[in-house]
DNA sequence: TCGTAAGCGAGACGGTACGTCTGGTCTTTAC
DNA sequence: GTAAAGACCAGACGTACCGTCTCGCTTACGA
């Protein structure tokens, strides 16, 4: 357990996570991944640019973390295997359909192809979670559970940057039963 | 037709593009999307950013371009509906693992979430024609196929995103092996 | 003779070297050289700040150019060399009491002391010319010369630094006075 | 007489000002007077920021009080006034010449100009001091006193902005001459 | 002996420059 | 009219520094 605080010294951090999670995805939201600059971030939450940068090395990072805040775990009900994999889709495309989280995700990712930490941070924390989950709940290997991820984001990523909207929720069933037949 | 050359005034244009498109897909291999500047990419066609500009108008356009001359039609043979997939399928994959093709891709993806115009170019001049040739060759409606081409660049993309590497041929075997069972 | 400009390829640069040392010493006056921002002095100039970056390495040097601009060459005129020197000393410490000037130039030397690049424009690009025209005027040899510039301009910046106020024309007579009984 | 200490209630301060006042020169005579940050110098002394700023009310004013510090005060001795003048030159002069000592009188010069507090505490605090000193030892008026300093330590301070050296002995002698046909 | 006033270390925070970079436009000269 | 060269604009990025503030701990004096 390391539940008890670690013996700090200095002044503690002030509780800004949440203001500036939700300043990010409403510049997200409001000006696009590249709009949402760190300076309008910073303004937008009422907080100093230099204190976005201490607690995030880039905007790639604040943007995941912000995302990984904004999702939460992902929810594994369901009677059967089925059910826990297409409620689990619908959530995932729900989520990505939020306005402003699409752009970010989308956003998040271009900037992961040129910076190999951001896809550390990318693939550690905001993917490995989800991957561990699903794995546990549905009992497949991992480089199943992979493929699946892969699909799933993969496609409505997808869609979102062809079109520019999210994917419609009869072309998410369509998915989702495409999938079932593999992983139901 | 406008096959017959228009009557052509002044100096016609040089015959640049391919010195350009491998000039860009170079750029883009070894310094990755953001890196490859279009002031680079000038220098290392041996061309004047005005030139660039002339002919594209954007760098995600310039791109755009560049990868369906590096993709080229797809090929559809195959004995069965399940072949012709496979094939298909095997032939993109291939083409987003080439070296700088794939960054190139993710790339230009991304920034299409925040650009309309560029959205515009990718679904019209580069998605358009493979959607038209798989939707002639398998038959089925168009929402189907949508899903399909999205299901699939979509997948890759994602992996490449996530681990920088392009996915390997077990994964897409597998990734085959799942879209048979709807699409096959 | 280079005179003959070299055949230049490109875009000229445009005449904008007056109009950014207007606004530069003009910033300085009004702010100070600590407030005399790049930012500011660009937008004072109604110039990119990359404009600035691409004609001056820094701030310092900008400011050095502007001085060496401002200052012009040095008078060298009078009956005898008693008159000659004397009429240089108050022509310099006309130069340096000008409102922004002294400022400019205080601020420029501390910028120097922790920049060996800018110590070099320095003395190379202000320092010398007047080194060389009073030396022919007065035919010392240069460490005398030196010297006397160490402490025309010396006393005159340490007075500025001191009382915030340039040099009263009495001390710069009295200055004179005892400049004389040895350069005279 | 202020001697008897002030009834103080609390912790009393520790003995830190000589620790400080080496870990300061230290860190200007290694790093330059811009780089000799506060919160190096606060590291280098082992001590907390907040140290610093509870002592000094600005880095300047840490400076200032360095300096008079490790300058003290002027020893005005010599068999006649020429002796005296002279003397008194060659110890400034030894003292600027000090590694680090120069570095840090210049740079809180310079920051004097734009800090009008800064400026207060310079010429209350150090030039004062030794302005009374010497108007005592030669019974001069205290605006030919100002002149002698300002000549004086202004000289040795633009030569060594302008060289990043302090002035030689030569000239230090040179100047000596120069100002005891005046003040000798 | 115990409260209280202050010193102190550690470090978060706001604010504001700096210098660099990029995408895209504009201007000039040469062909 | 195309091409080359490069100046120019607008603005984001990430870093550095200063001076303030918060917190918890420690040290002394005084009741």
């Amino acid at each position: 357990m390391q539940a008890t605080t670690p013996p700090t010294a200095g002044r503690p951090r002030s509780d800004l996570n949440a203001t500036v999670f939700a300043a990010t995805l409403r510049s997200v939201r409001e000006l696009g991944y590249a709009g949402a600059t760190m300076d309008r971030i910073a303004t937008a939450a009422g907080v100093a640019k230099t204190t976005l940068y201490r607690r995030w090395p880039s905007k790639g990072a604040l943007i995941a973390d912000c995302l990984l805040d904004a999702f939460g775990p992902v929810p594994l009900t369901g009677a059967d295997r089925g059910e826990v994999v297409a409620s689990a889709i619908r959530w995932i495309a729900a989520k990505i359909s939020a306005p402003g989280a699409g752009a970010a995700f989308a956003g998040v990712f271009s900037d992961a192809i040129n910076d190999p930490s951001l896809r550390e941070i990318l693939s550690k924390r905001f993917q490995e979670p989800y991957r561990v989950a699903v794995q546990d709940a549905l009992g497949e290997p991992d480089d199943r559970v992979l493929l699946l991820i892969d699909v799933v984001t993969g496609t409505l990523l997808h869609r979102m940057g062809m079109t520019g909207e999210p994917m419609a929720d009869a072309d998410v069933e369509a998915m989702i039963d495409m999938v079932l037949r593999t992983f139901g």
